[in-house]
DNA sequence: GAGTGGTCTAGACCACGGT
DNA sequence: CCGTGGTCTAGACCACTCC
């Protein structure tokens, strides 16, 4: 007999709402007999679903189920950990399209260097890309990237996926993305490129990218219009 | 002498760019030796620099300083863990004001059950509050509080701090709040009572908080103006 | 006081990166 | 191959909750 994912096992219990009438999951040390392992693995997997927000240890009392966990795990269909359109709500996209609204190579100068963190000097691709679904224009990528770090990038690569390409084809390991996300008001490229319709702002989600030599790699500005991308967190007390 | 922090120790030779140079933290079997520790504790201090966003654990590897960390922690002065104005940008605050808009007990319906997550037929605390800041409304907060988790809610408390109220005269402890944010267009109730300017879009921080029972007792839209806060959020792949 | 999760130690083996 | 971090085990003690 193979044993079995303590994570996986205790998640699909809590999803189907097996825990749900006592709000509590069984102690750590019967979790240790019942899937005969120890309790690292056992605190690993409870951890795991602490992260999904599905439970919250407390010391002395023990892990209790959160309620609601159905529904609210709908607010937590996490933003993908991929490409930056992916924080668009995913479901059903029929016809999706990128165009490339510019493609240059430049020189980092301070003005450039103050925003993307980017030394001055380096150079950079930067590169502008329309997003369209169903016909609509949902957001305006404005990328910059380290061509010593990223070289050789075309306009069809970006047309396609720049993260596949750096992962295919340069064997570059994406480590960490710290992102911010703000409102402001629509810009002139904004009006021109979005489907702002009567909206005058939009979403803007900046992420700097490092590989795993710790190298920043990316600086990214996605613009989006208004109703069509979500931002999920979960803060534990 | 006594034992000092694994984590803060590191974080400080982070931060004051001890590391840079070479973007590598000494190995766990160093740091072990170093500060006369088990395994497990070093462990734990890296963890919790990853989860900062400062480090990166490579297998095989070790664990890499990421780029610009002072720069891009200042992306990173989390929203804070408490009350929903944190949200914004909590820089030298000079003068600020709550008022309420309106308070009401009622009991939850089909349309707020669906919305709100609570059962139809629990009494809840409806509360609109006005977050004032420097003689501009920057937010408006719509909270849902159970009213038999949460009793005895009265115009003055919320006036105040109803967390504090929470916490010290209630002693319940809020274990985990699930946020979502989104961009909206204003309704009425926006334009009636936020300083939009010529902006005709919110921000929409929506929450669920639970305690440490695991029930929910919080739902809460809180509608904030553009350009008055930022989201934050670290990925590791 | 009994039971819970949180911290810590000591040790073993595995999987991956670079030489 | 060696050195690295990742996983896992077994056991001890501490801090908190609740009766």
């Amino acid at each position: 007999m193979s044993k079995i994912n303590v994570y996986d096992e205790l998640q699909k219990r809590i999803l189907s709402g097996d825990y749900n009438i006592k709000m509590r999951l069984p102690t750590e040390e019967m979790l240790i007999k019942e899937f005969d392992t120890s309790r690292y693995s056992v605190r690993k997997a409870i951890k795991q679903l602490v992260d999904d927000g599905l439970v919250y240890s407390v010391k002395g009392k023990g892990v209790v189920v959160l309620e609601n966990t159905l529904q609210s795990q709908k607010l937590n269909l996490n933003l993908g950990k991929i490409d930056n359109l992916q924080a668009l709500n995913a479901n059903q996209i029929l016809n999706r399209k990128t165009t490339i609204a510019s493609f240059k190579l430049i020189i980092v100068n301070e003005k450039i260097s103050k925003k993307t963190l980017f030394p001055i000097g380096t150079p950079i691709y930067l590169i502008r890309r329309i997003r369209n679904v169903n016909n609509e224009n949902l957001a305006l990528d404005i990328n910059y990237f380290n061509a010593q770090l990223i070289p050789d990038l075309t306009k069809e690569i970006a047309a396609g996926s720049i993260y596949q390409y750096i992962k295919d084809n340069l064997q570059m390991k994406i480590a960490v993305v710290k992102r911010q996300l703000r409102i402001e008001p629509a810009n002139e490229s904004d009006y021109k490129y979005l489907s702002l319709k009567d909206s005058n702002c939009v979403g803007n989600m900046i992420s700097l990218a490092f590989n795993d030599d710790g190298k920043q790699f990316e600086y990214t500005e996605s613009h989006f219009i208004p109703d069509n991308f979500v931002f999920n967190q979960i803060i534990q007390f």
